[in-house]
DNA sequence: GAAATAACCTAACAAGTGTTAGTTATGCAG
DNA sequence: CTGCATAACTAACACTTGTTAGGTTATTTC
């Protein structure tokens, strides 16, 4: 491929550089794809069309492409979350409100961004140093549920008999294992964001009497 | 330590061997602490007491432990489980049954066995053949939960707008995630397995009308 | 056109990996 | 006492890992 680079300025380079990005890119479908362990810095300068030391250009260490990994997935999903919600009137119904989180969460996760679904894979299985480093960004995301939730339960719609930070793990720990099963020929992201609001908010049971 | 072994046979032997069993036991519970990845076979040795080659002469490789030992992990929730459920009659209320289901689940997971956490830690981890070589002993315990929501479903005790194996999926991701976070120093097993049945039987939403 | 900078390559390093072959010590059966 | 099985040890192998130092090339700036 490229023979020869341009002659002339105006030509946009033919033999554009990789750089940061792509690096960080290629390495969170990696890490998605495959897990933490399996993926070496060789393997991603390969997918990424340049050789392992060149890495060292753009980054200190191994460890700090994955921290940043890990900070733009949660980061992806956080904003996505927020949105959602924030387009629901203070009003609004809590079961809608509530839907809308979820499908937003679901939707980083299995639609979006290989930032925020490596982030979900490999979180468990990076040294602990990098764990810490991300502890950060992922307190925001989770006191934005705790915000959501307990504003709710204040409100009177939520049951008051849950602990809020047991309910949000219970919550993000259950939509977060879909990564490990879910598979988009056996039916759609929306479709399975729905069940799973159908089932958090109202339960598997058939009511009979109240 | 140990300096001379014993002269008499009637001493039992001061330097009793490791074994099989002692690698397996030492194995999982460095699997369950530390993931796969950075447990080499040196470290499972030095835990257990012995040089790494001599894990040699029990197992013919370090899949073959680890396969054995996702098998026995499965086996003994799937054990509890069902003993769980066959405690119940078979007219017994749909919620008691699932809500022992439950508790046996999380108790295998929390409680009582290194080799079902380690298998809930590490199968998302390990290769590819060593994830096939655990999949019929999955998949009964899967077919197990299959059952008995399918019954629970045809005797009308649950909704019937949520396909079976999603439920399963939902379920058991949700208990399985509990590993991450669940801190017996914030609470009993006990209490989280009757929170988690809360929820999923009847949902989070206060219950205005019906 | 010279100088500077950005982005990459090459080649090696020390450490750690799973694995193998050969050897040694112990306990029991004949 | 001999012979054998069990359960370990020792020492090496080929390979992969993250990392580093120094060199090369293309583009931009003056």
């Amino acid at each position: 491929m490229a023979e020869r680079a341009s002659r002339t300025v105006s030509v946009a380079s033919i033999r554009s550089p990789v750089g940061r990005d792509g690096i960080l890119d290629v390495a969170a479908r990696l890490f998605r794809e495959q897990g933490y362990g399996p993926v070496s810095l060789r393997k991603i300068a390969e997918a990424a069309g340049i050789k392992a030391g060149s890495i060292y250009y753009h980054f200190g260490s191994k460890d700090e492409i994955v921290v940043a990994i890990l900070d733009l997935g949660i980061r992806a999903v956080h904003e996505k979350m927020r949105q959602a919600v924030l387009r629901h009137a203070d009003g609004a119904a809590a079961a809608a409100i509530l839907r809308a989180a979820i499908r937003a969460h679901l939707r980083a996760l299995l639609d979006v961004s290989d930032y925020s679904s490596a982030n979900v894979r490999i979180f468990g299985q990076v040294p602990q140093s990098v764990r810490d480093a991300n502890l950060p960004t992922r307190r925001a995301y989770e006191a934005e549920w705790d915000n959501l939730l307990t504003r709710l339960q204040r409100d009177g719609a939520l049951r008051r008999n849950v602990d809020i930070r047991r309910l949000r793990l219970m919550l993000i720990g259950a939509l977060n294992a879909t990564l490990e099963w879910f598979d988009p020929e056996r039916g759609s992201v929306e479709a399975l964001a729905s069940t799973y609001a159908d089932v958090f908010l109202n339960g598997i049971l058939e009511q009979r009497e109240v």
